[in-house]
DNA sequence: GCAAATTTGTCCGTATGTATC
DNA sequence: AGATACATACGGACAAATTTG
């Protein structure tokens, strides 16, 4: 009963008009919701039966356009807590290209040869403003960074990949452009789970990676570019043979 | 054909662990499904009743797990004809991105440059190998697109953009880096949508933006790096300088 | 062109798990 | 510890879209 307690669909006259599900039109309120109000992340959002009444939709419609828009990071929600405006990650860049990754589609290995292309694109294309914006107390940090990858390649190597993404967020920090580095940062983790199941061995040649490393320091402190685009060479390239190596395995 | 049974739940002796949501096993067991049956963007997945059996949950869970792997473009659904793969495409990432522009946290305009500043660091960290890389066929129909936008800049704006858009993804197709392409694909996306909202121009200065084109068009014609990168930073200045009139607008 | 079958879209009612006060 | 507010999950019913005979 009570079916048509919503705006009477259907009284479109174009028959070219495509109707699209309830749903979109509640995800696309929800959107509105949160920009009208100004929203941050964070910020709490109304109950599911509040916007049930304010879109006019029921709760499975509601819960569905929520389910769209936490994949998106745009909402998040805490069990038995509430619903809240998400931090507008990009999560879903990850989870998407993971999944490709792990499809393969043609070549099992361009993805991640792709992925690591753009980021070293990333850093060799940005070396001379990176050598010139990174300051004295950064430059400590990363070599920091470089110090907890030669404690932690003793032993097991959960702190290693950590400080090894540490070490690039921190790079491409001064840059200044958030995008940048969150992608960077995205790339990076879905290498490190993309590269085990295609037995891409990541922790192969940890003493060059850190020495590697170590020269990517230098080169920032001598604010030499030309070396740092060269260490940056040296760094990804045999991250690049390895993809190789495990390609002509198959 | 079977998806694979459910552990039965709530016999999970551990307290730390934290049981995640089913729906979220839905979504792994979907994955898994296409994955294990090494199934391709098309292919056509069980239905909504199927899964809800072989995975062990009801209807509503099942749905809101196909939600959230729509979302993701790893599943497509047509209404009333059935569930199948879906092109992985990173239709997500715009929609995020899209959505991080327009509720703009405390830099009104910042995304947009960040966005406008990578698409030229892959047109111009790439000038090299593109000028080599491109074909003589190739660069006919990159100049075949010049001349789309001439004829369609007297017109109204459709064809105009379309020629823009498929200009800058041939520019990057040679590569043979899909991701690139695709980034930019998006990022290009993203701008148009959001930069009405925020009262930037797009459209202004078309007949500058048509003829720096043709300028990357004869670099590339001639073999010339350097004139290539020139012609670049020559055709984003004004992109980016139309971005920060409008923020001084506010 | 119509009608039936199949499949997804939407709704409702209810019960349960979870976090907060 | 109890009460309350909220999200999670289930099952059944009907509507809408698509294909097929």
């Amino acid at each position: 009963m009570a079916v048509g307690q919503r705006a009477v669909r259907g009284r479109e006259p174009e028959p070219r008009t495509v109707r699209q599900p309830l749903r979109q039109e509640v995800v696309d309120g929800i959107k509105a919701y949160i920009l009208r109000n100004d929203l941050r992340p964070g910020d709490p959002l109304p109950t599911e039966p509040a916007l049930c009444e304010a879109l006019g939709a029921s709760r499975s419609s509601v819960r569905e356009a929520i389910r769209i828009l936490t994949a998106l990071d745009i909402v998040e929600v805490r069990h038995g807590h509430g619903t809240y405006v998400g931090r507008l990650s990009l999560s879903a860049l990850v989870e998407s290209l993971t999944f490709r990754g792990l499809l393969s589609p043609d070549d099992d290995f361009q993805v991640m040869s792709d992925l690591i292309e753009v980021r070293e694109l990333f850093e060799r294309g940005m070396a001379e403003r990176l050598v010139s914006c990174l300051e004295e107390e950064q430059i400590d940090r990363l070599a920091a960074h470089v110090d907890e990858m030669r404690r932690a390649g003793a032993g097991e190597g959960h702190g290693f990949v950590e400080a090894d993404r540490a070490f690039h967020t921190l790079l491409l920090a001064p840059l200044g452009n958030d995008l940048i580095g969150q992608l960077s940062t995205a790339f990076w983790d879905v290498y490190v789970i993309v590269a085990p199941h295609l037995d891409v061995f990541t922790r192969a040649h940890e003493a060059a990676t850190i020495a590697n490393h170590q020269r990517i320091v230098d080169a920032v402190r001598d604010r030499d570019p030309a070396e740092f685009a060269a260490a940056l060479t040296e760094h990804y390239a045999p991250v690049r043979l390895r993809i190789e190596e495990a390609r002509s395995r198959r």
